[in-house]
DNA sequence: GTCTATAATATGATAGAC
DNA sequence: GTCTATCATATTATAGAC
């Protein structure tokens, strides 16, 4: 994906050295402003975020915020890139276990809308810094308002990825079928992700989403559904219902 | 839906009288506003758009935009009530007419999915205002620092009324089921509309996305095989896969 | 009704003390 | 490194001329 050295997590050095230890200090403030800034980009537009209510949030001053992170824009950058790449690792590292596990065979559809899926909603469900992340994420990508929006339109190759997948189980569909089933796939998953708390209230209740795994079993089997049995295009010409 | 009396077109009085067209002239310079708004507020998040933008596009001053829609809120809600409840009753319009076409009988799925599906596809591909309007809606809908974000949690009522006819075609549904199953529906749908020009990237052209009846028939054709064929919940028990 | 001018406030960014 | 104070600018909203 983008800047793949952003990779792993804070070295959080040990040693006794005093300049490492205010480096320690500093790199804390870092990670809390940046944690404060996710936990507000999480719900609320780029635009509509000042500075100010984050140096607040983070407990610092405003100078401390540009000094570690610089303008605004590129801490929305440093937000982002703290954790981009990790999820589509997930994705990528749960299609290549499908792939061994199915011994050269073509990879179960299931598995496949996994491997797609399971990342996402996962991170949507913990309470912590990613459940506020993939908010943040999917708010930016509807955002083109927001400095990263160019960003997520370089990033499609991890989902090209997928399609020779599909094909190999199901190789009645056209290349075409199988990118517009993936899109809609992708927007039920954005759509649960980003919006879950309406489901709550159109059932009433009814719907038990407060459960992660029955929330994933849900959405795979939904597209499951519409990939194996979905009726061809074109269907009756001139349809009238 | 909300304020139901915002239900008609502009009165376009066509009289005589000088103080008329006075209010006419005056009529048109709000729409002009409302337009240049909506156009903005489209592909833009709401504190991200100025009035001073908003003045420029309209060419007017931006005193003008305070004399005729009040203050910034109020604003972006007239935006919204100008085309709000227009989308809910032709969904509602199509759905009473799929009853009438079905004779007493259960609406064939088919129809109640184009009912919920049709218009925010149709309109999002109006090159007019409405095509705007929908871009707008949805994301402010995921936008809650917008002021309209509350006014949408209000709005679930015109989607229960497709409940029924989807248990009445699909019996062997729970409630939990449907509602579900509308959800992912209703992001595809959303996913559609504000993103289907990503579509076009992850295929490289390979899914023809300017066609308006192959969109529809392609999403409706997807949630077709979903509501008919998903699998039921809950599957294996620790799926693994 | 529409403009220009301006008030009142908020913002992003920086300078300078400690 | 972190703060307070401040700069330059942009914003919403309004007052007042025409």
């Amino acid at each position: 994906m983008l800047e793949p050295e952003l990779d792993g997590d804070i070295p959080l050095n040990t040693t006794e050295d005093d300049s490492v230890r205010r480096q320690d200090r500093s790199e804390v403030t870092k990670q809390r402003i940046l944690d404060a800034s996710e936990r507000l980009f999480a719900t609320r537009s780029f635009a509509s975020v000042s500075l100010r209510e984050i140096a607040k949030a983070a407990e610092v001053g405003v100078a401390t915020v540009n000094y570690h992170l610089g303008s605004k824009d590129d801490l929305l950058k440093a937000v982002f890139l703290r954790r981009a790449i990790e999820l589509n690792r997930e994705r990528v590292a749960l299609l290549s276990e499908a792939e061994t596990l199915a011994e050269g065979q073509a990879v179960p559809l299931r598995g496949i809308l996994r491997a797609l899926l399971l990342p996402g909603i996962r991170w949507s469900f913990d309470p912590g810094g990613r459940g506020l992340f993939i908010q943040f994420m999917i708010r930016c990508q509807l955002d083109p308002s927001s400095p990263l929006y160019e960003l997520f339109y370089r990033d499609v190759r991890h989902l090209q990825r997928f399609v020779p997948h599909f094909k190999q189980t199901l190789p009645e569909l056209t290349e075409a079928d199988i990118h517009w089933r993936m899109h809609f796939t992708l927007g039920a998953m954005h759509y649960t992700i980003t919006d879950l708390s309406r489901l709550d209230q159109v059932s009433s209740g009814l719907c038990n989403t407060s459960d992660m795994e029955e929330t994933v079993s849900r959405i795979v089997n939904f597209c499951e559904g519409a990939f194996r049995f979905a009726p061809f295009n074109p269907p009756l010409p001139q349809e009238r219902l």
